[in-house]
DNA sequence: TTTAAATTTCTAGAATTATAGAATTAAGGC
DNA sequence: GCCTTAATTCTATAATTCTAGAAATTTAAA
Protein backbone atom coordinates (compact mmCIF):
# COMPACT_ATOMS: atom_id res chain seq x y z
CA UNK A 1 0.00 0.00 0.00
CA UNK A 2 1.10 3.65 -0.79
CA UNK A 3 3.60 5.04 2.29
CA UNK A 4 1.67 7.69 4.93
CA UNK A 5 0.82 11.34 3.35
CA UNK A 6 0.45 14.01 6.59
CA UNK A 7 -1.43 15.62 4.67
CA UNK A 8 -3.59 13.80 3.37
CA UNK A 9 -4.12 11.98 6.46
CA UNK A 10 -4.88 15.80 7.61
CA UNK A 11 -7.89 16.00 5.31
CA UNK A 12 -8.98 12.62 5.90
CA UNK A 13 -9.62 13.41 9.70
CA UNK A 14 -11.51 16.46 8.81
CA UNK A 15 -13.59 14.46 6.11
CA UNK A 16 -14.54 12.13 8.60
CA UNK A 17 -14.84 14.13 11.20
CA UNK A 18 -17.86 15.57 9.13
CA UNK A 19 -19.16 11.96 8.19
CA UNK A 20 -21.58 11.78 11.24
CA UNK A 21 -25.10 13.04 11.52
CA UNK A 22 -24.51 14.41 14.75
CA UNK A 23 -21.01 15.85 14.04
CA UNK A 24 -22.31 17.69 10.46
CA UNK A 25 -25.56 18.97 12.32
CA UNK A 26 -23.29 20.45 15.22
CA UNK A 27 -20.88 21.99 12.31
CA UNK A 28 -23.94 24.22 10.65
CA UNK A 29 -25.20 25.35 13.63
CA UNK A 30 -22.05 26.70 14.55
CA UNK A 31 -21.46 28.02 10.94
CA UNK A 32 -24.67 29.74 11.29
CA UNK A 33 -24.40 31.22 14.65
CA UNK A 34 -22.56 34.11 16.09
CA UNK A 35 -19.04 34.47 14.90
CA UNK A 36 -17.79 34.23 18.69
CA UNK A 37 -18.87 31.08 18.63
CA UNK A 38 -22.12 29.02 20.30
CA UNK A 39 -22.07 27.74 23.45
CA UNK A 40 -22.27 24.12 24.26
CA UNK A 41 -25.53 24.23 26.10
CA UNK A 42 -27.44 25.80 22.89
CA UNK A 43 -25.85 23.21 20.83
CA UNK A 44 -27.09 20.70 23.14
CA UNK A 45 -30.62 22.47 23.54
CA UNK A 46 -31.04 22.82 19.82
CA UNK A 47 -29.70 19.19 18.59
CA UNK A 48 -31.20 17.40 21.59
CA UNK A 49 -28.25 14.90 22.30
CA UNK A 50 -26.88 13.65 25.49
CA UNK A 51 -24.27 15.60 27.22
CA UNK A 52 -21.48 13.33 26.69
CA UNK A 53 -22.15 12.07 23.69
CA UNK A 54 -21.88 16.08 22.36
CA UNK A 55 -18.95 16.35 24.66
CA UNK A 56 -17.44 13.71 22.64
CA UNK A 57 -18.82 15.09 19.08
CA UNK A 58 -16.84 18.64 20.33
CA UNK A 59 -13.77 16.99 20.56
CA UNK A 60 -13.14 15.41 17.48
CA UNK A 61 -14.27 18.38 15.97
CA UNK A 62 -11.96 20.54 17.36
CA UNK A 63 -8.99 17.94 17.50
CA UNK A 64 -9.47 17.72 13.81
CA UNK A 65 -9.32 21.54 13.36
CA UNK A 66 -12.78 22.50 12.23
CA UNK A 67 -14.00 24.37 15.42
CA UNK A 68 -12.26 26.36 18.24
CA UNK A 69 -13.41 26.59 21.87
CA UNK A 70 -12.87 29.73 24.27
CA UNK A 71 -14.54 29.93 27.25
CA UNK A 72 -16.13 32.29 29.22
CA UNK A 73 -16.94 32.02 33.19
CA UNK A 74 -18.69 28.40 33.32
CA UNK A 75 -19.97 27.90 29.53
CA UNK A 76 -17.82 27.00 26.62
CA UNK A 77 -18.30 28.33 23.10
CA UNK A 78 -17.30 26.56 19.84
CA UNK A 79 -17.03 28.69 16.86
CA UNK A 80 -15.97 27.20 13.30
CA UNK A 81 -12.53 27.35 11.51
CA UNK A 82 -13.97 28.96 8.57
CA UNK A 83 -10.15 28.80 6.89
CA UNK A 84 -10.30 25.22 7.37
CA UNK A 85 -13.63 24.06 6.25
CA UNK A 86 -12.78 26.44 2.98
CA UNK A 87 -9.39 24.24 2.54
CA UNK A 88 -11.51 21.02 2.40
CA UNK A 89 -12.58 21.75 -0.79
CA UNK A 90 -9.09 23.15 -2.18
CA UNK A 91 -7.69 19.86 -1.62
CA UNK A 92 -10.20 17.96 -3.71
CA UNK A 93 -9.26 20.14 -6.60
CA UNK A 94 -6.05 20.57 -6.11
CA UNK A 95 -4.28 19.27 -9.94
CA UNK A 96 -7.37 19.10 -11.51
CA UNK A 97 -6.85 18.85 -14.63
CA UNK A 98 -3.63 17.47 -14.40
CA UNK A 99 -1.82 20.63 -12.66
CA UNK A 100 -3.39 23.66 -10.54
CA UNK A 101 -6.45 24.41 -11.96
CA UNK A 102 -8.53 26.89 -9.22
CA UNK A 103 -10.97 27.81 -12.31
CA UNK A 104 -14.66 27.66 -10.52
CA UNK A 105 -15.71 27.53 -14.83
CA UNK A 106 -13.19 24.36 -15.77
CA UNK A 107 -14.96 22.12 -17.75
CA UNK A 108 -14.01 19.39 -15.36
CA UNK A 109 -16.52 21.08 -12.64
CA UNK A 110 -19.55 21.13 -14.73
CA UNK A 111 -22.22 18.80 -14.74
CA UNK A 112 -22.29 16.96 -17.95
CA UNK B 1 -32.93 13.61 19.14
CA UNK B 2 -33.24 15.05 16.35
CA UNK B 3 -35.85 13.69 13.52
CA UNK B 4 -33.93 12.04 10.46
CA UNK B 5 -33.49 14.57 7.26
CA UNK B 6 -32.66 13.07 4.36
CA UNK B 7 -30.45 16.43 3.00
CA UNK B 8 -28.30 15.88 6.33
CA UNK B 9 -27.63 12.36 5.72
CA UNK B 10 -26.92 12.52 2.07
CA UNK B 11 -24.06 14.79 2.60
CA UNK B 12 -22.98 12.85 5.87
CA UNK B 13 -22.77 10.04 3.58
CA UNK B 14 -20.76 11.84 1.41
CA UNK B 15 -18.53 13.80 3.43
CA UNK B 16 -18.20 9.98 5.40
CA UNK B 17 -16.97 8.36 2.11
CA UNK B 18 -14.33 11.18 1.91
CA UNK B 19 -13.29 10.39 5.45
CA UNK B 20 -10.98 7.69 4.70
CA UNK B 21 -7.25 7.75 3.19
CA UNK B 22 -7.95 4.93 0.36
CA UNK B 23 -10.86 6.64 -0.55
CA UNK B 24 -9.75 10.12 -0.29
CA UNK B 25 -6.60 9.19 -2.59
CA UNK B 26 -9.02 7.45 -4.91
CA UNK B 27 -11.12 10.82 -5.52
CA UNK B 28 -7.85 12.75 -6.05
CA UNK B 29 -6.36 10.00 -8.94
CA UNK B 30 -9.78 10.34 -10.61
CA UNK B 31 -10.15 14.00 -10.23
CA UNK B 32 -6.58 15.00 -11.84
CA UNK B 33 -7.22 12.20 -14.19
CA UNK B 34 -8.91 12.75 -17.53
CA UNK B 35 -12.56 13.50 -17.58
CA UNK B 36 -13.53 10.52 -19.11
CA UNK B 37 -12.86 8.57 -16.15
CA UNK B 38 -9.89 6.40 -15.00
CA UNK B 39 -9.91 2.90 -15.55
CA UNK B 40 -9.71 0.90 -12.18
CA UNK B 41 -6.62 -1.28 -12.85
CA UNK B 42 -4.94 2.44 -13.37
CA UNK B 43 -6.30 3.62 -9.67
CA UNK B 44 -5.04 -0.01 -8.66
CA UNK B 45 -1.64 0.49 -10.15
CA UNK B 46 -1.16 4.03 -8.40
CA UNK B 47 -2.14 3.50 -5.30
CA UNK B 48 -1.07 -0.06 -4.72
CA UNK B 49 -4.64 -1.24 -3.21
CA UNK B 50 -6.07 -4.69 -3.50
CA UNK B 51 -8.68 -5.28 -5.97
CA UNK B 52 -11.39 -6.72 -4.03
CA UNK B 53 -10.56 -3.52 -1.41
CA UNK B 54 -10.30 -0.98 -4.30
CA UNK B 55 -13.41 -2.30 -5.31
CA UNK B 56 -15.10 -1.68 -2.28
CA UNK B 57 -14.32 1.77 -1.72
CA UNK B 58 -15.26 2.76 -5.61
CA UNK B 59 -18.56 0.76 -4.77
CA UNK B 60 -19.09 3.17 -1.65
CA UNK B 61 -18.38 6.14 -3.60
CA UNK B 62 -20.12 5.38 -6.23
CA UNK B 63 -23.06 4.65 -4.14
CA UNK B 64 -22.47 8.24 -2.49
CA UNK B 65 -22.57 9.84 -5.73
CA UNK B 66 -19.06 11.33 -5.86
CA UNK B 67 -17.99 8.76 -9.18
CA UNK B 68 -19.66 7.24 -11.92
CA UNK B 69 -18.74 4.44 -13.76
CA UNK B 70 -18.93 3.58 -17.58
CA UNK B 71 -18.21 0.56 -18.58
CA UNK B 72 -15.45 -0.36 -21.94
CA UNK B 73 -15.29 -3.65 -22.90
CA UNK B 74 -13.28 -5.01 -20.06
CA UNK B 75 -12.70 -2.88 -17.94
CA UNK B 76 -14.63 0.07 -16.24
CA UNK B 77 -13.76 3.63 -15.88
CA UNK B 78 -14.72 5.86 -12.98
CA UNK B 79 -15.10 9.71 -13.11
CA UNK B 80 -15.89 12.87 -10.25
CA UNK B 81 -19.09 13.83 -9.94
CA UNK B 82 -17.88 17.45 -9.63
CA UNK B 83 -21.20 18.77 -9.56
CA UNK B 84 -21.69 16.86 -5.75
CA UNK B 85 -18.29 17.30 -4.86
CA UNK B 86 -18.58 21.17 -4.92
CA UNK B 87 -22.32 20.95 -3.56
CA UNK B 88 -20.43 19.56 -0.16
CA UNK B 89 -19.28 22.75 0.30
CA UNK B 90 -21.99 24.94 -0.08
CA UNK B 91 -23.85 22.86 2.29
CA UNK B 92 -21.30 23.32 4.64
CA UNK B 93 -21.92 27.68 4.16
CA UNK B 94 -25.64 27.02 4.07
CA UNK B 95 -27.14 29.74 5.98
CA UNK B 96 -24.13 31.03 6.55
CA UNK B 97 -24.07 34.85 8.94
CA UNK B 98 -28.01 33.67 9.54
CA UNK B 99 -29.50 33.32 6.16
CA UNK B 100 -27.97 33.10 2.62
CA UNK B 101 -24.24 34.18 3.07
CA UNK B 102 -22.75 33.18 -0.30
CA UNK B 103 -19.86 35.70 -0.50
CA UNK B 104 -16.26 34.30 -0.67
CA UNK B 105 -15.29 37.30 1.39
CA UNK B 106 -17.92 37.21 3.87
CA UNK B 107 -16.49 38.06 7.26
CA UNK B 108 -17.03 35.13 9.06
CA UNK B 109 -14.99 33.21 6.33
CA UNK B 110 -12.17 34.84 7.17
CA UNK B 111 -9.48 33.58 9.90
CA UNK B 112 -9.15 35.52 12.80
C1' DT C 1 -15.99 -22.69 -26.77
C1' DT C 2 -11.94 -22.25 -24.36
C1' DT C 3 -9.07 -19.00 -22.58
C1' DA C 4 -7.53 -14.79 -20.57
C1' DA C 5 -7.98 -10.27 -18.48
C1' DA C 6 -10.55 -6.94 -15.66
C1' DT C 7 -13.38 -6.30 -12.02
C1' DT C 8 -16.77 -7.48 -8.64
C1' DT C 9 -19.06 -10.28 -4.96
C1' DC C 10 -18.76 -13.28 -1.04
C1' DT C 11 -17.06 -14.11 3.41
C1' DA C 12 -15.47 -13.72 8.08
C1' DG C 13 -12.35 -12.11 11.31
C1' DA C 14 -10.03 -7.72 13.02
C1' DA C 15 -10.27 -3.09 14.19
C1' DT C 16 -12.43 1.12 15.03
C1' DT C 17 -16.11 4.14 16.43
C1' DA C 18 -20.55 5.40 18.73
C1' DT C 19 -23.44 5.82 22.74
C1' DA C 20 -24.89 7.44 27.04
C1' DG C 21 -25.01 6.87 32.20
C1' DA C 22 -22.26 7.93 36.17
C1' DA C 23 -18.62 10.33 38.17
C1' DT C 24 -15.63 14.37 37.83
C1' DT C 25 -13.80 18.89 37.00
C1' DA C 26 -14.21 24.04 36.52
C1' DA C 27 -15.99 28.65 37.57
C1' DG C 28 -18.50 31.78 40.00
C1' DG C 29 -21.90 33.43 43.36
C1' DC C 30 -23.61 33.32 48.17
C1' DG D 1 -16.18 26.96 52.34
C1' DC D 2 -20.55 25.38 49.95
C1' DC D 3 -23.76 25.19 46.27
C1' DT D 4 -25.24 25.56 41.48
C1' DT D 5 -24.57 25.49 36.68
C1' DA D 6 -21.85 24.09 32.65
C1' DA D 7 -19.24 20.89 30.49
C1' DT D 8 -15.97 17.08 30.33
C1' DT D 9 -13.93 12.48 31.30
C1' DC D 10 -14.52 7.70 32.43
C1' DT D 11 -16.36 3.35 31.36
C1' DA D 12 -18.39 -0.50 29.05
C1' DT D 13 -21.42 -2.17 25.70
C1' DA D 14 -23.24 -2.04 21.09
C1' DA D 15 -22.72 -1.19 16.36
C1' DT D 16 -20.34 -0.32 12.24
C1' DT D 17 -16.66 -0.51 9.05
C1' DC D 18 -12.26 -2.37 7.16
C1' DT D 19 -9.55 -5.80 4.98
C1' DA D 20 -8.21 -9.07 1.70
C1' DG D 21 -8.33 -13.97 0.04
C1' DA D 22 -11.11 -16.97 -2.67
C1' DA D 23 -14.75 -17.59 -5.81
C1' DA D 24 -17.68 -15.73 -9.31
C1' DT D 25 -18.86 -12.60 -13.14
C1' DT D 26 -18.29 -10.07 -17.47
C1' DT D 27 -16.44 -9.20 -21.89
C1' DA D 28 -13.90 -10.09 -25.77
C1' DA D 29 -10.47 -12.43 -28.33
C1' DA D 30 -8.38 -16.87 -30.32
Amino acid sequence: MAPPDPTLELHVQRFKALGHAARLSIVRVVVQGPVEGTPVGEIQARLDIPGSTLSHHLSELTQAGLLKATRQGTTIRYAARFDHLRALTDYLWEDCCGGGCRDPQCVNKETP
